[in-house]
DNA sequence: AGAACGCTTCGGCGTCGGCCGAAATATCCG
DNA sequence: CGGATATTTCGGCCGACGCCGAAGCGTTCT
């Protein structure tokens, strides 16, 4: 077996519409169980079961036996940063099918991208923190500076360095062609976030919503306005 | 159609073999032909026509007309990254089957990676470079420092950064699963080793044969010794 | 224990898409 | 203008794989 051989395993995988939508249900980070998974790519129970047996088995996705369910989880950031590339080309690609989707608008606004935020809120964000010298972003790369630490600490964000996972990164966002704000910085603020109730998860998609405490809260953190 | 869609369509693309094959195969940057492609990925002239045609609309790969000659490469660095970062994650995978490889150990010493060096080559190339402090590669980014642009320049490498194009990143490398040197810089490295004739091209693959002046000049240079 | 629930396995159906050879186009060369 | 080469189109074959319902297995709840 050549190395392509491997790559067209992994990506015929995903190249099923199915276990494409399990993969994007699991890029929020949390881990679902076999139902919901099958809820999520509108197929039956049995066919997702075949699926998830075959990622699994693939080392896309982990489970975790739990009483009578089985959460999945994505395996590794390094799967979650694989998906993320695809969307981004899938996005930029000149398919015209892409301008009509059911139910962007909510996607586009604000959701979760592995466990960090994305669409307009992400990138806002990633812009105000920018702005104002907490982070810097090259196109390849980032750093949380001194004043960011401070900055985020104010809102009770603390953003440890951890063993095999970046640090402070940006992420591409697939919807706005911008980037966000990712790795551990990325994920501590969205948890954060949670915490203050700022944002909710929504359920059957990755989308968010902004809480009215959220508005308050991001414009006064970050000078960001959206409804 | 949702976002989900647009990435099944682009992996689908991909979880073919004959066009997974094709894809790597223009991984090093060069322009192909229909024919070249067909051969690389062991199917005849019709199959590969075919498979071009949904590569190029979906584009992933641009062709380029010269007479009775069709030139395809990949169209843009956005492609060439999810490439390789499927690439990292089919390396990765806890497969068995990838442990035999077809000619695996020559693509494994050094080869092209889009237009950068990659393999043990390139791997060593960027520990040297890295250990001298001539470049710092973080895992999210990298920069090449004053002594770095004084010791490649020393080589004739000139890398002007160039709008549209990361100056210098890490690329995680699929077989050694350790960083090599990419983005402009990568580029005008490899480009300048073609130039000196330290390492040529093979004939259907990317790998690379380092010469014996190769072999003195990467001793001499980084310190490296390579079969 | 019995019922309910989550998940997987099995069997069969249907379709999608890859593959090739032959033939049709297009382009270059002499 | 022929002949050679590169590439695409066409038609038909066939295997691979997704899909579902029904049934089987294991866990939890009452």
């Amino acid at each position: 077996m050549s190395g392509t051989a491997g790559m067209a395993m992994i990506a015929s995988l995903l190249g099923e519409p199915a276990r494409a939508n399990m993969m994007a249900a699991l890029m929020d980070g949390r881990a679902l169980t076999a139902k919901e998974l099958a809820y999520a790519a509108h197929v039956s129970a049995p066919t997702a079961s075949g699926h998830l047996a075959q990622l699994t088995e693939a080392g896309l996705v982990s489970v975790e036996r739990q009483g009578r369910h089985r959460y999945h989880r994505i395996a590794a950031p390094l799967i979650g940063q694989m998906v993320e590339s695809i969307m981004a080309v899938a996005s930029a690609a000149p398919d015209p099918r892409r301008l009509a989707w059911r139910g962007g608008e909510a996607l586009r606004n604000a959701r979760t991208c592995y466990d960090h935020l994305a669409g307009r809120l992400g990138v806002a964000i990633a812009d105000a923190l920018a702005a104002r010298g907490d982070v810097r972003l090259a196109e390849d790369g980032g750093e949380l500076t001194p004043s960011g630490q401070q900055s985020l600490g104010a809102l009770g964000i603390v953003a440890a360095p951890r063993r095999g996972r970046v640090f402070c990164r940006p992420c591409l966002d697939w919807s706005e062609r911008r980037p966000h704000l990712a790795g551990t910085v990325g994920s501590a603020l969205a948890c954060r976030c949670f915490e203050l109730g700022w944002v909710t998860r929504q359920r059957d998609t990755r989308a968010l919503a902004i809480t009215e405490a959220g508005r308050t809260g991001f414009s006064e953190a970050f000078g960001v306005s959206l409804p």
